[in-house]
DNA sequence: CGAGTTTTTGATCGAGGTCAAAGTTTGTGG
DNA sequence: CCACAAACTTTGACCTCGATCAAAAACTCG
């Protein structure tokens, strides 16, 4: 019975859970906007201009566009995809819960992919010209900044460790970043909703979808993993 | 006779060029330090401590020591390796002249990687100490760091096009990328002299050595190159 | 010049791609 | 809430491209 094998999953959800400002990696520079000191009637911590909602499928922004501001993910998941010189789409990131989006668009001042929600998502929004104006103010910022960029530049480069070796180890090293990149921001990391499709998974992996589907049932019948649709679970 | 294809070859060189301080992306950073208003005699203008000279196969630094500077390639190639989880040895990058390397160390305060001159090679060295100071005495240096990490994130998106699609596709991608890098730094790209070697190659397309002499070959009897040996001539 | 390394070439094999089709899930309108 | 269409996923059969194994050739450097 379909429901008996659902209940089998403990704990997978359909839409990844909203975090706490804390552990958003866009928080080392939002929180420097102090709140006034003695606050006063209607007036609201806007620290945080965390406005933002997409629903699924739903474009952040464009490739080409100017870049307007930096954004955190609070909940939700999105991938940035990128259209090759010959035409090809490629997916080359996944950004999970805590993830800072548009770093990379800084030095160009124009976003350089597509960036779109793939499940509903929300999102903090700070503005490119807000961030300039604290960065004078406050020349601490600068360390955050730069902290924040180089760990990106880190992340970056272990990317392409995903796209080498045999499928089986690109498809358990996927599987296995999502797991820590969720855990370090406090949410479960064994029971993973795939808010990605199986296309999405093979054009980051470099892979055909049918190998995707066969390297799962693969996994799943080595029992590395629990595998029902989307859902997910790691033994 | 084998002196006549040589000569075939002409501005092929066996060592890159340096470059003009002007042309490094370092420079952004380092022309901050401002020579003393009238040097007097002694007094040189130490703006870039250019003093790194290594010979070929040496290396710059290696994995899990503490970064404490960034470096400008000036002149000559390095490439940064990975030892993976697999203990596997993996080429992640190529430094030609004009780039920055040890930007992704500046978060964790290590290096990540073991980086290797492939031929003799000189590097301006900026103390990381040094560039802390900076930041609080020049707040307007941050632009500057900004951009240049920023860049290095979209550089680092880049990459994995290397590593995707057909082969012959990829040799040519990574042979272009070469070429493109050369020319913004003013350098000859048409002429190169690959100073890794095809191992070096082969781990950083993720192919076997055999694949890359083999695609070479092809990318020859196609007349998309002129090849003898190291020498490389884009038609 | 000669030993050791790097590169090239050949023959064979298998992992992953391609093509085709069935099965499942999702979303929409009645 | 159900029915149905569209999109997504799985499975099977076959084949190609790049890996592997082996050996010769070319290059480097003491």
């Amino acid at each position: 019975m379909s429901n008996a094998s659902r209940a089998a999953l403990p704990g997978a959800l359909t839409t990844s859970c909203a975090i706490a400002c804390e552990a958003c990696d866009l928080w080392a520079i939002c929180r420097s906007q102090r709140p006034p000191a003695s606050p006063g009637p209607g007036t609201r911590d806007r620290r945080a201009s965390c406005a933002q909602r997409l629903p699924a499928a739903a474009y952040l922004f464009r490739a080409g566009r100017p870049a307007r501001a930096l954004y955190g993910v609070r909940q939700g998941t999105l991938k940035t995809v990128r259209i090759s010189p010959d035409g090809e789409e490629r997916v080359v990131a996944f950004h999970l819960p805590g993830d800072v989006v548009g770093l990379e668009s800084l030095a160009a001042g124009r976003h350089s992919g597509d960036v779109i929600a793939l499940e509903p998502s929300a999102l903090c929004e700070l503005p490119v010209a807000r961030l300039q104006g604290w960065l004078t103010e406050m020349p601490e910022l600068a360390r955050s900044m730069l902290q924040l960029l180089s760990g990106a530049v880190t992340e970056a480069w272990n990317r392409p460790e995903h796209t080498r070796g045999a499928v089986w180890q690109r498809v358990e090293g996927f599987i296995g970043d999502l797991s820590v990149r969720l855990e370090r921001r406090g949410l479960d990391g064994r029971h993973l909703w795939l808010s990605m499709s199986r296309t999405d998974i093979a054009s980051y992996l470099d892979l055909r979808i049918e190998t995707i589907s066969r390297t799962l049932r693969q996994l799943r019948e080595a029992n590395r993993i629990h595998l029902r649709g989307r859902h997910l679970v790691l033994q």
